[in-house]
DNA sequence: AGTATGTTGCAAATTAACTTGCATTGAGGT
DNA sequence: ACCTCAATGCAAGTTAATTTGCAACATACT
């Protein structure tokens, strides 16, 4: 039973600017499309209706009721009703601003798992331990990730480049890779300014490439080999945190200590303490 | 706006046998007739689905399909995170790697506000807009959020510095810190080789000082003017990630765009989009 | 420029969902 | 036993949702 996001990442190449963008509005507010109807989903966006079913079948739905079907099936929790209770007049407490946060950062968390699972990560793991060396390339925000994951691979080991700065200084820090290589990107709101060329190089020049990203993962074109995708805490237009691709962040970090044999994670964190304790 | 249940009981007595059913029905598993249409809730009783219609418009609602979005509205839960994570972690043999790290964000982050509170935020907050500027100190992985504390800083138009470097490089940089400047710092297995005297220096110069930081929070010394503390997930020597101080950053930034006049949250985010957009 | 290919909106056709008038049934009252 | 009336099913009618052929448009490739 292959779940609504596995079928998005299958085709994803194969989607048009339409589809996409009807995927990200899925990805971003699915309770909404789960109980809406096609001209709902269609006109949040501002394309026709068609198109909407025109995607559920080239998702391999038999129509659109099947596809939401789906999206209800994967979407909408199951809760015994007396937890559902318990759980409402909890909430009523007038909660404040920082339990606000909290709690959408648990909600965004707690849906993780259904956009990255193990295997996807295990082999995204594998491709940046098998790496000669690692390129990151970050944007905004995004950076506080990359610095975080540079230190993390460093520890480990691998030889680490931060592609920065303009266009010029990116192409030429980016020339350097080649097969054996890997290139880490992240990307956010929307495809980076450079990503294209970017990756596109990295792809003639046989290095992996790996993208950590929010809801437009699947739209980056070209598409990276190993796409970890979720959605982030907290709604389109609003504050939104990197809580959710830490998460991914440190759950490829400790895939990857399982199956390097050179670091054991107990290892790791001593060695991090030293070398704290000496910088 | 009353809800699904007050309809029920307001109109209990005068209800047929038959919308008896239904109403059981629909108590029993709301989550499917949410889902359903009518003939479904009809037929998983045995009753004609024109009896549904009519239960519809007796509760008040203008027509069947009115009567379902209210049962959505109150029995397909927004978010439901709590009872999601347990729900992935029960059924799952053998959770995986990625649901044990997502199970110990959450449950660390669930704990943050025993630790912070609102008002204890809401000061250190008023401390960052009041100053003139902000010198942030982070070693180790905390590097990652002194970025991005810097970034979300510099755009809400706050002048920011980073103290980077070796011991002397510290001490040249700190050396601009006067009165009516604000001293960030971060700090989480131990307290970090050049704190001592860069807070006593800080303290002597009249800045005002604010650390975020782990379980080491209150035995730092010197100590700061505003201390945010709490346990980061993970066990003392194992993994330990940098959610629940990110959360704590970023309940910080939402606390001070509450209370700076200057910058809005929307006008924040917008303007983050346009920057990443010409970056 | 011209053509082939693919994408999308439009609108008509189809299908599913819902509503309602009418007929049947059965319970309670005369 | 007959009548009345509410309850329910039936089926035709109505409305909403979805699908699909077609044309317009855009794009990339001669």
């Amino acid at each position: 039973m292959t779940s609504v996001v596995d079928r998005f990442r299958e085709v994803a190449e194969q989607l048009t600017p339409a589809e996409h963008q009807l995927i990200k509005q899925i990805l971003a507010s699915p309770r909404d499309v789960a109980l809406g109807t096609a001209s709902d989903l269609a006109q949040s966006i501002g394309v026709h209706e068609a198109t909407a079913s025109r995607l559920a079948k080239k998702l391999g739905y038999p129509n659109y009721a099947g596809f939401r079907a789906a999206i209800q099936e994967d979407f909408i929790v199951r809760t015994d009703p007396a937890a559902r209770v318990r759980n409402t007049l909890r909430q009523g407490t007038e909660a404040g601003p920082l339990s606000d946060l909290i709690q959408q950062e648990v909600e965004a968390l707690a849906r993780l798992d259904q956009y990255v699972d193990d295997q996807s990560l295990l082999t995204a793991a594998q491709t940046l331990v098998a790496a000669r060396r690692v390129f990151i390339f970050a944007r905004g925000n995004a950076q506080a990730l990359a610095v975080l994951m540079e230190r993390r691979l460093r520890r480990m080991g691998r030889a680490v480049t931060q592609l920065g700065g303009d266009g010029r200084d990116i192409a030429e820090q980016g020339l350097g890779l080649g097969s054996g290589d890997a290139l880490l990107g992240f990307a956010f709101r929307r495809q980076p300014t450079h990503y294209a060329p970017l990756f596109e190089h990295a792809r003639k020049a046989g290095a992996t490439t790996l993208v950590i990203s929010g809801t437009v993962g699947p739209s980056l074109r070209p598409a990276a080999d190993h796409l970890l995708f979720a959605p982030r805490a907290g709604g389109q237009d609003a504050f939104q945190t990197l809580t959710v691709p830490m998460a991914i962040c440190n759950a490829l970090v400790l895939a990857m200590a399982k199956i390097d044999p050179r670091v054991s994670l107990e290892n790791l964190e001593k060695l991090g303490q030293l070398i704290e304790a000496f910088e």
